[in-house]
DNA sequence: CAGAAAAGTGAACATCGTTTATATTGTGAA
DNA sequence: TTCACAATATAAACGATGTTCACTTTTCTG
């Protein structure tokens, strides 16, 4: 008695079908400008029909931010390092496997690490995700330092933030299309997180107090608050 | 005959009343879900009457990243150094600065560097303002290569974007509020500049070839392409 | 074969950015 | 003051968007 376990079967493979048609639409324009009526068309179904798939158009993205944080940890978790490898080769493969990730799949390293309007029920699955995701990271920056690479008195979370800026920095200029022209973005994540390992390695850091960065922020101008008088209020203020 | 100037000078003052109204909901939400007709509402205009001052809803936007973009310019040309200031201290401060900004400014930083439903900074006007600001960095890195700082050798254009990613990458984590836990930002963004000055002087580089970074894209699963046979096509290989 | 369950659709709804035709307002000349 | 014109503001509408719903068509078990 398949019938059950064919439909459902059935629906799953349908489910991908419109995720793949959406996936390529979303990173050959970008999430907003796709009409789910473009992707009803993609795979030859009325835009009602997509509804029986996804709740909402916010759900097949979802399911795609979903898939992709899966596979960015699976992919972390899973890099075959040459036998014997140097620990600070295993490191410098773990955050460039990041980079390269944000690279595959931009619209998922978007929401996971950049979207300031996403829904809760995303953040609560990208802060657990990115939980799972950090005692990887910080294992292969113990391993650098019981290995001797690293100075033994190195904070964990500190060399994971500098290690994890010197990518994530280049991934979002790539990921909003901010890059600078004439620029080669790889060329930039390879070079700052080449020089975040070595600096790690010797032990650079600003000196803890920050009197050689005297208050900048002081001296900017702060922004000008919105005029809340009604209407008629303002007109009579700029026609004093 | 003072009349047209005071006309025109009201429009400037309305073009203000909307922008900083713009910029507070583009900030609490982001560009692409802030209707015009809320703006409208925010400044009791009808939304047409929004269409007098600005030739559209992108036209806004654009206004104020040239604002904002005008800012950043303004505040990193104005810095004053100490009298014979090492080259060094100056670059320092000159990135530095940029950091504050995004943390004086989080809602302009969001808006020229990372809003992702912006429209797209493939137009020009845009592009050509960041392009302003450069100049500026670069000189900047001129003068350490010049003074004996950094290698004579160093490409200013790779330099100027690795010091700019080290302060980018916190400046993002902090706009979007993904700081880890635990961690300090500030911090991360000093030690990440040092690192990059240091490296840069030492001219330390990821080797050309990328040997040592063994595709790890390639081992990312690719996207699955959509299926392009027609739905009946679809349905009958599903049913085989 | 009958008929319920599932799949699929066309038409509609509310809202979006934007335009247009109309109404209101302010101002200098009479 | 009053009039007429130009600037200003708006209501209504248009096409496109995400989504829903009443309805038809297809599928397949009993």
């Amino acid at each position: 008695m398949g019938r059950n376990e064919r439909r459902a079967r059935e629906r799953l493979e349908i489910r991908r079908i419109i995720m793949d048609a959406a996936r390529q639409l979303f990173v050959a324009e970008n999430y907003a400008s796709v009409p789910i009526r473009l992707i009803a068309d993609a795979v030859e179904y009325s835009p009602a029909a997509i509804y029986r798939y996804f709740k909402s158009k916010d759900d097949i993205f979802f399911a795609l931010a979903e898939e992709g944080a899966q596979m960015l940890k699976e992919h972390l978790m899973r890099l075959e390092y040459p036998v014997g490898a140097n620990p600070i080769d295993r490191l410098r493969q773990g955050f460039w496997a990041h980079y390269e990730f944000s690279k595959a799949h931009p619209e998922y390293y978007y929401l996971i690490f950049m979207d300031r309007s996403a829904p809760r029920s995303t953040n609560h699955r990208h802060s657990t995700l990115l939980d799972d995701l950090l005692p990887h990271l910080l294992s292969l920056i113990d391993a650098c330092r019981t290995a001797g690479k690293f100075p033994a008195q190195l904070d964990r979370g500190d060399a994971c933030d500098t290690l994890f800026v010197s990518v994530h920095g280049p991934a979002t200029l790539q990921v909003c299309g901010r890059r600078r022209k004439g620029s080669d973005l790889d060329r930039v994540a390879r070079n700052s997180l080449e020089i975040a390992i070595t600096g790690l390695s010797r032990d650079i850091r600003a000196p803890r107090t920050a009197r050689r960065l005297p208050g900048a922020a002081a001296r900017i101008a702060p922004a000008a608050q919105p005029d809340r008088r009604s209407r008629s209020a303002r007109k009579r203020a700029i026609n004093r």
